[in-house]
DNA sequence: GCCAATCATCGGAAAAAATGAGGAATAGAT
DNA sequence: ATCTATTCCTCATTTTTTCCGATGATTGGC
């Protein structure tokens, strides 16, 4: 009581053709094989849905007929699902969930999906913001097809292709004491009140700047948003350190702001996307593909602060 | 590009455990037949379809479980199938085809049906009216799961269980002169006008009761249909031989009529049921079952005339 | 640092499928 | 009536697939 898809096909071929030669010839198998397959067939489900005319070919018995149109719905589904298969390494379409831990990952994303989608209206994207911890075990455990994070504490399994080395810059308002500077070293920073993005990666790498110089630093707030770092420092409650900027220096609250490279040389941070080796879908390639030559191109530099850009 | 069904369901189980070795358990086979089995789907789909962590178990990617979906369905309509094809074996359920060459079956089928219907409304009967050819024919390419029949012209190929031996007997008119007789010669009739029923295989039979008898009858009418032949009888355009009689000696047009029983032994007809040989569906069985059931019975002995019963 | 659990790999054994030749039944033609 | 072509069936043989069991590698917990 089990017979093998191969078994229905063959069975379903034959009774198609109403012939076991002619649905062995179209089947580039021999005529016993598919007889064979037929008596299988019936074997496996007791019964007699075959009735054999020598010099005649075959006719499929009443109940023969009532089976044959559910042998040829489940092939029928075979075949979509091989179909559908091969499109999701082939076409351009699909859904592709995109897990991501950059702050300002909406300065960006949005223009690298206007290019996928541009060409057709089969793509369906999904953004998920999260932390790096859970970005990367989104990805191991098929959440997400791509991650776009930061290349620290980097889980085994993931492939990693760089996008862009992003240095830490100082934050302060248009109309701060420093805001004239070329330049600024956390030493002038550590006598301000700061402002800190708290998240899970980010804080402790903001601290770890102070206290590798040897200094602690006042901090007056912290925020779990970047833009809410921005509107803090807009409002004059301190200065910050971040990584990546938008592309505008004005907050949510109409504020000035202004970006100034650091003087000293801080580790700075690298933005990393991560996918599954293998064979990712053609979409994922081609996502990913985006991401590269949006970071390859100028578009990118003005995503950072260096102390030629400023 | 063609995984089998076993490799897609190793696959699927395999994922719902999340472990190749709790699914190998569950599937009774070895862990390294189910490693084989994804290995397999994903080289068929050159796709990267499960994260192995070992010690942990598997995940799916997003691809997997995109593909994932679409296997369970796949699955869930193969253990339809099974499970359908069992049903049509074991289930008194379902629709049967019978096709009948016998000129009153209204007046013995739909008895038959109801006992068949009254213990389950998933039963659909479809009578086909056809001749000894055709019904024959029928029952070869499908078209009928039985056919009731004259055993004439026997196809190979085709279990035949008799049923009943008519004899043929004359219908007159109530007020017809030979009306009264007790039983009557085809010589009686030679001399009458006669309606013949003309239908395929009926038609040379009649013919030859007389010709056999060395009689040539006068043929005043013909009908295709046996109540023709008895409203014609009734209106007194002739005399008629037939088998069956059905269960009401008023015709249509109201007129009364007479069966008597012929004198002369004349060779009767044999009502069989014809079947496939093999293992017919239970629903077919339960037909044939109750159809002989019917004619082992008294009731049976209604539909046929002879010396005894006239 | 060792142990337990888990997945991956590999060669040989078992099972299944396919092959190809030979035989039987039938329809149609000579 | 005989002959031929077609078709399906049977069976021994070969090929392919699948399965098993042992071994090795990786990870997490004690």
């Amino acid at each position: 009581m089990a017979p093998s898809l191969k078994a229905l096909r063959y069975f379903h071929t034959a009774l198609e053709h109403n012939s076991i030669s002619r649905a062995a010839e179209s089947l580039n198998v021999v005529p016993s094989a598919v007889s064979a397959a037929i008596e299988q067939v019936e074997q496996d489900f007791g019964l007699q849905l075959v009735t054999r005319m020598p010099s005649k070919g075959i006719q499929p018995t009443a109940t023969g007929k009532l089976l044959l149109v559910k042998v040829r719905h489940l092939l029928e589904e075979y075949e979509n699902l091989i179909a559908e298969g091969g499109d999701l390494r082939t076409a351009l379409t699909g859904s592709l969930n995109v897990g991501y831990y950059a702050p300002v990952a909406s300065a960006f994303l949005p223009a690298i999906s206007a290019r996928l989608t541009k060409d057709s209206n089969a793509i369906s994207l999904r953004f998920h913001e999260c932390d790096n911890e859970t970005a990367q075990a989104g990805l191991l455990n098929g959440t997400y097809d791509v991650i776009l994070f930061v290349s620290e504490d980097l889980k085994p399994g993931i492939d990693c292709a760089p996008l862009i080395t992003v240095p830490p810059y100082a934050l302060v308002a248009r109309d701060h004491k420093l805001a004239g500077r070329k330049s600024i070293a956390p030493t002038d920073l550590s006598e301000e009140p700061l402002v800190l993005l708290d998240r899970p990666f980010a804080g402790e790498y903001y601290r770890s700047i102070f206290t590798q110089a040897g200094l602690t630093p006042r901090i007056a707030a912290t925020g779990t948003t970047h833009e809410m770092v921005r509107g803090l420092v807009g409002a004059g409650v301190g200065s910050a350190i971040l990584n990546m900027r938008p592309m505008t220096e004005v907050s949510y609250a109409g504020d000035l702001l202004r970006c100034i490279p650091l003087s000293s040389e801080v580790r700075p941070l690298q933005l990393v996307m991560g996918y599954l080796p293998g064979n990712p879908r053609r979409l994922v390639k081609a996502f990913i593909g985006e991401c590269q030559q949006y970071f390859a191109s100028k578009l990118a530099q003005r995503l950072i602060v260096t102390p030629k850009s400023a």
